[in-house]
DNA sequence: GTAACTGCAAAATATTTGCATCCTT
DNA sequence: AAGGATGCAAATATTTTGCAGTTAC
């Protein structure tokens, strides 16, 4: 089965056009989307509305995540071995290029454990490095 | 010479009520203060307005940063040991507690370097960290 | 057929800008 | 006194909510 139709068969939500559109949009994204990318993805827009509603359904599902940033902007990412395993780690680092300003999920580079204080209990941690990307150098 | 403003002069901004108020906010806050948090800081409410500029000037100056959050929230937070330096480093973790919602600066947590791919070139690294706080395990 | 999703309109929030006035140096 | 900072008003932008019509199953 396709991979869009089985994230959305597996979250037990309904496959509508939306739906559709906006995941792919992510399954074709390396990096990471904000709300934006999303709406103004041109061939075809959405209403407003929907992808706010869409977005929140997704994150509410676990199919995507917020990304934390430095500079204040939303971001969402899909991440592509975490999807398939059906749930999510998130455990590798985020790429901010100051160039281009594009966000990478850099899938490979795993996230290190820290010593934390005592009485502090991780549960997730997020990592962002900003930089200049491959591309950009 | 007060800390307070020993920051401001040493960052050549004249010495204002909101000024002084807001940065003594930070200054009395271990963790991060969200711009709600600075508005609502009840003594005396400061103009809407004021807030998002001497919020914006402090970050300009390199006063306070933006960290990251991973809940879309936007937070300020100002470390103690950069700002005593008079430049930031801001190398350090921030812990966010689930039950309690704060964000605590962990300053003597540094943040590990990581090995990125081939042709990406880091500048600088943040990290957060989501789990139970000392005061709420 | 029913429950859920969408789009429109509008409300509620949040952020930015212009300008006259006031404060700091 | 001069330049910058503040507060108000208003313009923008963003996000949420209600509801009627439409679509997926």
């Amino acid at each position: 089965m396709d991979q869009l139709l089985s994230i959305l068969k597996r979250n037990e939500l309904s496959v509508t056009g939306s739906r559709k559109k906006i995941l792919e949009l992510f399954l074709n994204t390396p990096g990471a989307l904000a709300h934006a990318d999303i709406e103004q993805s041109t061939n075809e827009a959405f209403d407003r509305v929907t992808v706010y509603r869409t977005l929140q359904t997704f994150v509410d599902k676990g199919i995507i995540h917020h990304i934390p940033t430095t500079d204040n902007s939303i971001l969402y990412a899909l991440c592509r071995q975490d999807c398939e395993a059906g749930h999510h780690h998130d455990n590798h680092v985020h790429f901010v290029c100051e160039v281009c300003h594009k966000t990478i999920c850099l899938d490979d580079v795993t996230i290190p454990e820290v010593k934390l204080p005592q009485g502090f209990a991780p549960k997730h941690a997020e990592m962002v490095v900003n930089g200049v990307c491959d591309d950009c150098k």
